[in-house]
DNA sequence: GAACCATACGGACCGTCGGTCCGTTTATGC
DNA sequence: GCATAAACGGACCGACGGTCCGTATGGTTC
């Protein structure tokens, strides 16, 4: 099949439909607030757009939070030390934790967006397999640490972006604090006898 | 003020609906394919009952988790060994977590149904911070153990209901299976240097 | 640049849901 | 019994996610 390319107006048109709902997500206080109608009226787009683009609310988003999370995704996966492979399992662990917690803070409200709308949880979303099975991978390589595939899920929850939310954003908790605790927490689950 | 008692019927209605409402989430695969227009039938009894006695939506799936976890949450706070108090804070803690986890198993579709209701998330439910403020103080109890507070966050997350189904239910982990990977993991955290 | 057609557009429309409202019924105290 | 406050229930409402189809437009070919 000769696979077409799609036609210039509908790249211009996801293009801004995906600003126009970050900037939705961003602005508003609850994800829940802000309806696909609003997305299209700020995108200046009709409703049919979005959803022929998209599917349903939940595609939209994770289209969107797919496209923002990428360059870390990348980066863990081929990048340079201490995310990439080629570092130290435990010190990677980490460096992965870090990372993500780092992005739910800059990206809360989408971060937030995106556990809402996966229907019921954000597991069974691809891009969460594919962090907890790299994860699971890092702390396999930890010598003499059992438990991989669970531990994996346990600390990846510890960074869920309701969690985040609430400690820096209900509770005004300082990002470098979070950062610290967390690094703290997860020093205990990685250097376990 | 002389406090007048709640009529008869007003009382017989609410176990109904309480009863209905457990039994619909029981046999529904997604809380979120359960409405308020279902259990009002269920129960027989009008829709306008149900928002009188509880509010909405979130009073009435949490006025249900609440009155199912009571017990639980009784045996912690008064009970004997070894979820009461007078139990040594590192057993206790992990008898905490498996508690939780079990109850998170044998009521599946309820703790599914209260994390979704919950506006955007269970933080802010006044019995999560029970939960947290409990653990918390037990984990403080250990001698050099730091980072308490984060740590309580973090384990409970552990245990969040969604997770837990996503491992029992899709993923099919018998549960002695589960129960060891959470004794484990909560084994490296209690007992870090 | 004209004509053709696949592709994409957009907003009226639909079904459902949470939540409200108010006329009617009923339990309770005297 | 009777008066009355309390509770009932279902018609009703506004909002939302999602669909549908007549219309517009970018791409292609001559």
């Amino acid at each position: 099949m000769p696979e077409r390319r799609p036609r210039a107006d509908a790249v211009r048109n996801r293009e801004a439909v995906l600003a126009a709902a970050d900037r939705l997500f961003a602005r508003s206080d609850s994800p829940e607030h802000v309806s696909m109608a609003d997305i299209a009226a700020e995108a200046g787009v009709g409703k049919g757009t979005l959803f022929r683009g998209f599917g349903d609310r939940t595609g939209l988003i994770q289209a969107l939070y797919e496209a923002r999370l990428d360059p870390i995704r990348r980066t863990v996966a081929e990048g340079p030390h201490p995310l990439g492979p080629g570092t130290p399992p435990v010190q990677r662990a980490a460096a992965v934790l870090d990372a993500l917690l780092c992005f739910k803070l800059d990206h809360r409200h989408l971060s937030l967006a995106l556990e809402e709308a996966a229907t019921g949880s954000p597991y069974g979303a691809e891009h969460y397999d594919w962090w907890h099975g790299t994860l699971r991978g890092v702390l396999a390589e930890i010598p003499g640490f059992d438990g991989s595939d669970f531990a994996a899920h346990a600390l990846l929850a510890a960074v869920r972006a309701d969690l985040v939310d609430h400690l820096a954003g209900r509770r005004n908790i300082p990002r470098e604090r979070l950062r610290a605790d967390l690094a703290t927490y997860t020093t205990k689950v990685l250097n376990s006898p």
